[in-house]
DNA sequence: CTCCAGGTCG
DNA sequence: CGACCTGGAG
């Protein structure tokens, strides 16, 4: 019989990257543990396995750079220790926190929110430990569901982000393309290694790998096998940019419901000017248009709509 | 100006 | 598939 050949490529396309070599993808994998655990950045949710607190941290992390989550998720915590405190919150109270702490996306105020308490009415106050069962809680979907069964229970499949997906172009020249990257991903990890795996090829795409690579600063332990470090391509999957945020609907959304959290009620004609500076009633941006982007808020839930005395009032729900 | 742990819902 | 959020860093 013939050995195997150790540059025979795992992953699809031309590119020859993944080991095939058992051993050398146990040194692989070896080497990006061992990166991880010799070195990281100290991020406090990974000193904890609660579920209540890795979901928090995961929602917010999703929209957030993670060095303003800190203080947020610390704040958050604090002020609602538990899934069973959340639960029993004012949701207005979550979104005016959500808000007023620059968090982004209300709506995952609202789903957090809701997730808690199906925790306590549906799950009998214990989180679901595998990632089947935590995507029924509202807001989590594949991606943070296997992020919460992987730090708190070690029970998760292989991440995949937009990180983790550059890493695994890059280095094995995997073809962008998402059961490409979602079959990789779950080969390379070890079996029942899921916590420390995706912290560490998360850590590797957040401070090796990232659209700036630094690899001999950060000195990335997959040096040796890497496609982009040997030919010194490195390009990266292309993210679909986003339209800009200044001057968007969402930007007019964001700053109503801010505002609505520093008071109890506003009319029309008190909200609008604290929300754009040239606010006029009968203008271009005006009642109307103001009255559009309360109906949408208040069809997603977040904010009520009342009509008193002929007038238009708003509140946080 | 673009990028950043963008993923989830309807 | 479109909509949803922010602001600092580079």
């Amino acid at each position: 019989m013939t050995e195997p050949d150790p540059t025979t490529s795992i992953a699809a396309g031309d590119a020859p990257a993944l080991p095939a070599n058992p051993d050398s993808l146990d040194a692989v994998r070896a080497a990006l543990i061992d990166w991880y655990e010799a070195d990281h950045r100290d991020f406090p949710w990974r000193r904890t396995e609660d579920p209540y607190e890795i979901l928090v941290s995961e929602v917010m992390s999703q929209q957030t750079q993670l060095d303003r989550v800190v203080p947020a998720w610390e704040a958050f915590l604090e002020r609602w220790p538990t899934a069973a405190d959340l639960a029993a919150a004012d949701r207005s109270d979550v979104v005016a926190f959500w808000s007023s702490h620059s968090l982004g996306y209300n709506n995952r105020a609202k789903y957090l929110h809701e997730a808690a308490t199906q925790v306590e009415t549906e799950f009998d106050g214990a989180f679901p430990t595998d990632p089947e069962g935590l995507q029924e809680l509202m807001g989590v979907g594949p991606y943070t569901a296997n992020a919460v069964a992987s730090f708190a229970f070690n029970a998760g499949d292989a991440v995949v982000d937009t990180n983790v997906k550059r890493v695994l172009y890059r280095a094995f020249g995997v073809p962008d393309d998402d059961e490409a990257f979602e079959r990789v991903a779950s080969l390379v990890m070890p079996d029942g290694e899921s916590r420390v795996w995706n912290n560490a090829i998360m850590e590797l795409g957040g401070v090796a790998c990232g659209t700036r690579p630094r690899c001999d600063e950060a000195g990335c332990p997959w040096r040796e096998w890497c496609h982009a470090y040997e030919t010194g391509d490195f390009t990266a999957p292309d993210v679909p940019t986003q339209p800009s945020f200044e001057g968007s609907r969402r930007q007019f959304r964001g700053r109503i419901v801010r505002t609505l959290g520093e008071y109890d009620e506003l009319s029309l004609d008190e909200l609008g000017p604290r929300v754009r500076v040239d606010y006029s009633p009968d203008g271009q941006h005006g009642r109307e248009w103001l009255r559009d982007l309360l109906t949408d808020l208040d069809d997603d839930g977040l904010v009520a709509v009342e009509k008193r005395d002929d007038r238009t009032f708003a509140r946080l729900r």
